[in-house]
DNA sequence: CTGAAAGCGCTTACAG
DNA sequence: CTGAAAGCGCTTACAG
């Protein structure tokens, strides 16, 4: 079924030419006479050859591709920041190449951050170690950061961010507001908890630590911070949540609702991500919408710029918006 | 920051041996003497010395490389499916290059399936075109097919999956069932649809051409659906409908509950894939669910298998199930 | 068990 | 404008 591959030398014999000068005519046609431009063209043509991708990296000690480190492929989150990604690294002659470093090891993550694999580095995954990052090909981080890790990093401003969901209840009356966070260690985690009680404070609105629910970003920690709720005194409880992620708010909602509880006329739900479902359950959830295909968008053109040696040292900061819909209101008179 | 890289002559060199002996350390440690194995790793870790890909690749005349071939990476339905295909090709020792049918051109297609570009190809996209694909690189493909191509295939049965559907709608006693389909031309929508005639003949239920809504898996498409449904008359549109997707399927719902029409009380829906939300929304959707995961991991393990010589020509069907949550109940009383 | 040498398929100074 | 030659960094028959 295959035969054999044709090689540079099978062009160059049919066209009667060195091999160099077909590889000028593929590289650098413009330094070659139009003559044998043409022979050479025409023997290309006739047997179909296309270059060794292996061997013409070997020479240009690049790869041609940029691996993009993903916390956990299997969450849909992250598909519309690989669309993004790929619609410019594609264009722009890169292959993506694509590891979930929950599944690989440290070692293969040590792998990936070779030169001989990859020419640069998309990391999404704040929790990775620093140290087997460091010094080693270039690489942009984007929605979360390592730490210590000195890096473009492209991302919105998480903080504020979860400002805006605080403000959006605090104007609709509430008074009592909890927050759901994603996982402990986080640096997200950590940003939005922050924001949240930052924005909480300015305008005097109390934050106990009752007030707040460990959560992980998932469905399943959405319906934990139900059954905590509900188990709640109900004039106690707050007549308000914001949650670190639209699932833990959509599997509140689900719990809640299977136990008699309206959403927004029992308890006001704001979400963060603006996940594509969210917009279609009932209520449709009000959020904070995360610009997803530009996020991985801008950390591949960021990349592309540091590869080609302008690297811009500061952060991008992208913005947020909040979406209100249906899951948000005025907290019931007397609570 | 990076320094030069080294390379396998200046382990040689540090070891007092030649780069034949140290490749051999490397690959076959068993066909050296203890003492030069030693004296050869201890001068690996010295110089912390990682072999170019590159130039092992171009030595072995492979490229360690995968691609899946995905028609949309925003959509997140390929997102489970991605991770079990990086599941077992990353342990595999296989790179996965991703690659979006839609925004790359049918010029970079040839360019995936080059054998200097990727060892084998896993296609999930049906409406590729098959000559762009035959007689290059080995392939398998996942959950859509392209008709014309010998390959094996690895997907589940979808015509008696959307059997299942209908039968659990006829067995609680509907007897006007229609189907929202995917969209034209896809293999999918066509075995989806055939199946749904196919079960709703056998129970001898009619199955008009108004029953028939021309959908494309995505919410919008379920709310297109949802107002032609508005627009019949109660006593005469279906009682309950089968989805191509769960998409299209919660869109449906959204819209219809915006119009005061209870699900499963009024209409019930049955949805398609079983994606991760659907369980949490209210009502939970009743759906038929497809090994996601499972699709991506055998896919690639018998591409592994292709690559090892054994191609094994049969597809792999994978189980489906139905699921059944809070979006079906008997229809109403004299409907 | 080990080394010298050829070669994987390209590209690019270096001459001419 | 074009060719001969070296070399990218490995691996593997082939000798010994």
């Amino acid at each position: 079924m295959r035969h054999i591959r044709t090689k540079i030398s099978d062009v160059a014999r049919l066209a009667g030419v060195s091999t160099a000068t077909v590889s000028r005519v593929l590289s650098n046609p413009a330094m070659v006479s139009a003559d044998t431009r043409a022979a050479v063209q025409s023997a290309v043509a006739a047997t179909g050859y296309r270059p060794n991708m292996a061997a013409r990296n070997l020479r240009h000690r690049r790869t041609g591709g940029i691996v993009a480190l993903v916390p956990d492929l299997a969450n849909p989150f992250f598909s519309k920041i690989l669309s993004g990604i790929a619609s410019v690294l594609g264009p722009a002659g890169y292959n993506l190449l694509i590891a979930d470093t929950r599944t690989s090891g440290a070692e293969r993550l040590l792998d990936y951050a070779e030169p001989s694999r990859a020419d640069g580095l998309i990391v999404l995954d704040g929790s990775l170690p620093a140290e087997a990052l460091r010094g080693r090909v270039p690489l942009v981080e984007a929605c979360e950061w390592v730490p210590d890790l000195a890096a473009p990093r492209v991302r919105i401003d998480n903080a504020s961010a979860a400002g805006l969901a605080v403000a959006h209840l605090a104007d609709l009356g509430h008074r009592r507001i909890g927050h759901v966070s994603g996982p402990a260690g986080n640096v997200l985690t950590q940003a939005r908890l922050a924001g949240t009680a930052a924005a909480l404070a300015a305008r005097g609105l109390p934050f106990p630590q009752t007030a707040i629910h460990d959560g992980d970003f998932s469905l399943e920690a959405g319906q934990r911070a139900a059954a905590l709720w509900l188990a709640q005194p109900a004039d106690h409880r707050p007549t308000a949540l914001t949650f670190a992620s639209d699932a833990m708010a959509c599997g509140f909602i689900g719990a809640v609702q299977r136990h008699g509880i309206r959403v927004p006329q029992d308890v006001s739900v704001v979400g963060f991500d603006d996940i594509e479902l969210i917009a279609h359950i009932t209520p449709a959830l009000t959020t904070i919408r995360q610009p997803h295909a530009a996020l991985g968008r801008v950390a591949a053109q960021r990349l592309l710029a540091v590869l080609a040696g302008q690297p811009g040292a500061e952060d991008t900061i992208l913005p947020v918006e909040l979406v209100i819909r249906s899951s948000t209101a005025a907290p019931a008179p007397g609570r």
